[in-house]
DNA sequence: GCCGGAATGTGACCGCAATCACATATCCGC
DNA sequence: GCGGATATGTGATTGCGGTCACATTCCGGC
């Protein structure tokens, strides 16, 4: 079994070798299936590298196969016609994009872009139909990780449709993003990586709300803002804020 | 293999026999399964009669299982602590409920009321888990069922985050709900089994909301009510509403 | 056919947040 | 370190739609 290795790409990305396996999310997925699967799996999945601004696809694309997230992170939106766009997550390494689309054989429901170089494996969709078809093992598998996927996004959209004002989804979503991406030591404090114009497409609220909320949160000592790093000063009154539930 | 067969409930329902295999759905799910795991999945399934108000299952209950709907109609929903309730979807004869918890091992999602009288299989989850690892066509088949559950909320989804107005919601779900129910014959007409509260609480608005812009519907000939009976007179009027996508 | 509860219709009020229109401030490539 | 693009901050305005408070109508059960 071959171990992790790393060159350098030429957008200053870590390659990773062979990711496919394991490296995050552990015990999950593709980890711990018999040789003869994990042999089959490398022999089906190629490697890319992919700038800021690129997209692995596009909603309303015909289903290509999946994409294993290695390294980067990739926004997953939907847009309007008339230009709206919301933003349903911001995937991190060990996901997997497009499987819904590559499994149910319709059409990408989102758009996957790379916000930072990145790296991924992709699967075609008949040889991972194929490759699933072989080992049931993996079909389970899959059927897993389609329930976390659905269960996470049924959070967000209970998240967009039971909360009144924005100002109680924005505290839910920096509640969420910090309990997700803070390295507490005592208090919580954290990146937060997308501009307000973002935040808003992820809350479905607009750009001048979020800079005028996120403002009062200051003013009322609940946060404190150092460029893109963010601490919860009072997180008990951020969540008095999500009133009850 | 045993054909359907049909008896009476106490309720005055069609009791309907192994539903598990196919009726509804066609070549869906457990349909075309190998002999021997059709064989395995009667034995593990028992089936149950509900009367209307019923719960089949509650949302933050841990999983017990899954359900198939073999008669009658669901409605799921998730609601907050204040309550205010959303409404997911109403299920109909064939679907699969409770799949995305049962599979993950996390609590129910949604609840999922009887709004009628309802016929249902249920399989509990190690059953339906070790079914799943032996016939790992089983597995996959899930799968899809898992990605069609989640285009399906993820369409939901879009509805409730995209639009601006909740008329553009309800000219929205009103055509969604006229492109599943209709008997056409020239033109849309179908029944609307729901009272303007549920409409409310499945587009993310408030009763009197609805009220008032069914009645303007009604007032520029959009759409004519009789009882629960709704005939669209001025499709392309409505499909205006939507504002580009 | 009457009754009670649920569903629907309607007015008044008013607060939130979208939108427009700018003024700053910050970032990044050259 | 300069200059343009991009991000953020802020005021003024406005309308949608939530909420409250009722009137009216519908419907199902006895």
């Amino acid at each position: 079994m071959s171990s992790l290795v790393s060159t350098r790409s030429p957008y200053g990305l870590q390659i990773i070798d062979n990711c496919v396996a394991c490296p995050h999310r552990e015990a999950r997925l593709f980890c711990n299936l018999p040789p003869e699967a994990l042999q089959r799996l490398a022999e089906i999945t190629s490697s890319a590298t992919y700038p800021k601004g690129a997209s692995l696809f596009v909603e309303g694309q015909p289903a290509r196969g999946v994409f294993i997230l290695c390294a980067g992170h990739v926004k997953l939106s939907t847009s309007s016609a008339d230009g709206r766009t919301l933003i349903l997550r911001i995937s991190d390494p060990g996901e997997l994009l497009g499987l819904p689309a590559t499994i149910s054989g319709r059409a990408y429901e989102v758009t996957a872009d790379v916000v930072e170089p990145t790296q991924a494996n992709f699967i075609s969709q008949t040889d991972f139909l194929n490759f699933l078809k072989e080992f049931g093992e993996a079909a389970l598998r899959v059927a897993q990780e389609l329930s976390d996927s659905y269960q996470t996004a049924f959070a967000e959209m209970r998240t967009i449709g039971l909360s009144h004002s924005a100002r109680e989804k924005l505290a839910r979503f920096i509640l969420d993003w910090g309990s997700n991406h803070s390295s507490e030591n005592g208090t919580v404090k954290f990146n937060l990586t997308l501009t307000h114009e973002e935040i808003a497409q992820m809350i479905g609220s607009s750009r001048e709300t979020v800079t005028r909320i996120l403002g009062d949160f200051k003013k009322n000592n609940l946060l404190q803002v150092k460029g893109s790093s963010v601490t919860l000063k009072d997180k008990p009154g951020l969540e008095r804020l999500l009133q009850g539930n």
